[in-house]
DNA sequence: GTTTGACCTTGATCTGGATCAAGCGAGCCC
DNA sequence: GGGCTCGCTTGATCCAGATCAAGGTCAAAC
């Protein structure tokens, strides 16, 4: 499936925010010191609400391990994921101090955080770690506009079936080399949670996960331990096109 | 009708792409002749595709009048609509030569081209171009974001009503100053567009609309010009909170 | 070892929006 | 003028997923 992954030497910014989900060949050393000043860490425990919708944040910051999400809540309690942070992936947004939707960790998780106006100033300075959160951001919209199409237009069924697909992808780029058709993975939600993603309730995801097991597309092992025999099979339930899409 | 808009000197990135939503006061001379030497316009009728989803693309775009659409097609025929692009709105993606979404002119259509590989180059030698661009992105993912609270959340009738506060707003902030409460717009999609926006069905939209006129939220003159007598009785159909969001 | 509480499953019923099926009005071509 | 097509409306029926309501499981707390 995917690639053998990269190797990269350390000098080549170990933590900077661009580092995880490709290396940043480019950055100089004066740029990682400069990142290495306004830079911490943070953990954060299964279940704690990082930032509520609204308040300020004064940071930015890449996800090292562990899960967080991003959701918004209407005024009675109706509520949608929009947006899922798993190890290397973005969180904040430069020249805002306030974020739009509640943040919660799902899992232990620890950022790698960056002083957010700082982090603006070497924004300015240097044009490819701008251009380099440029990509990353319209890598997100694709995202985004992928997941708009399973709100509006797919089944339940097809809903679990590409939500699976979408974590045992990013889990296998993670841990293993992607073998030839089997994975096994944990979630990284509850089931109220996987409801809030795909726009469904949490009785309507746990029948299918049930359907879904019956039907020989997955094993449970236990509430969270998820075994797929065959991929291409979980594939074929999520409504999608055989061949996985426009790449760069 | 048009434009209460801000005038700007003409030296200032007339045509540049980040010109629309806010002038670009920073732009040097040797940058405008730069964009001026790989600019050209294109125009489409309604109804016509500029391009399909896979197909390569050698040009990004800003949209100068009229509205297009960027969707995706299940193999089945299933259609959602991920992308509005509005008068300012900013087509295409740097360094990808082929677009991931069908892209369609619902109104007549003029945009302003760049060719893409000079226009990366732009990019990557002037950073404020780039990062106005990351700007632009990060407010389109904003809106992708509470595009799914719509998708996955809403009530058909809170969907239309959303869909047309939209729209209402954009074209006010095109035309007029939004005065006191009362606006009118012409619709610039069929029935069957809106369905393929909202996650519905072109049933559900007619009887829906059908549904908030004979409740006094909206006039209709014809199919497609909207009266709204009183924009907070719009909005109080959304299912949005009262005060509008988060703002830089 | 019993209680508690967070998660999850399963069953019965209801309903909002999809689906199937006419029909209408306005522009357009012959 | 007549027929056609396109965009839209309206009606009747259906069904996927929501809602309401029990239970079950398991680990931590007492």
């Amino acid at each position: 499936m995917s690639q053998r992954q990269i190797t990269f030497p350390q000098r080549e910014c170990a933590d900077c925010p661009i580092r995880h989900r490709a290396v940043c060949a480019r950055c100089e050393s004066d740029e990682l010191e400069q990142l290495e000043a306004i830079k911490y860490y943070r953990n954060y425990e299964a279940g704690q609400t990082i930032v509520w919708a609204g308040d300020k944040m004064d940071f930015v910051a890449s996800v090292v391990h562990g899960v967080a999400t991003l959701s918004q809540t209407m005024e009675d309690g109706r509520r949608q994921m929009v947006g899922l942070l798993l190890p290397s992936d973005f969180l904040g947004r430069p020249n805002r101090d306030r974020v739009a939707y509640d943040v919660t960790a799902t899992t232990d998780l620890q950022l790698c955080c960056f002083r957010r106006l700082p982090f603006q100033e070497l924004l300015g300075s240097t044009p490819h770690v701008s251009q380099r959160l440029l990509e990353m951001t319209l890598d997100e919209l694709d995202a985004a506009r992928e997941w708009m199409l399973l709100l509006g237009r797919k089944t339940a069924r097809e809903k679990i079936a590409s939500f699976l697909s979408i974590i045992a992808r990013r889990d296998a780029a993670q841990s293993q080399p992607a073998k030839g058709h089997g994975v096994a993975f944990d979630l990284p939600l509850t089931r109220e949670a996987m409801a809030d993603y795909l726009g469904l309730t949490l009785e309507t995801v746990s029948r299918q996960m049930t359907a879904l097991k019956n039907d020989g597309v997955i094993k449970l092992d236990g509430k969270r331990r998820i075994i797929v025999p065959d991929f291409a099979a979980l594939m074929d339930e999520t409504g999608d096109d055989a061949d996985g899409g426009v790449l760069s």
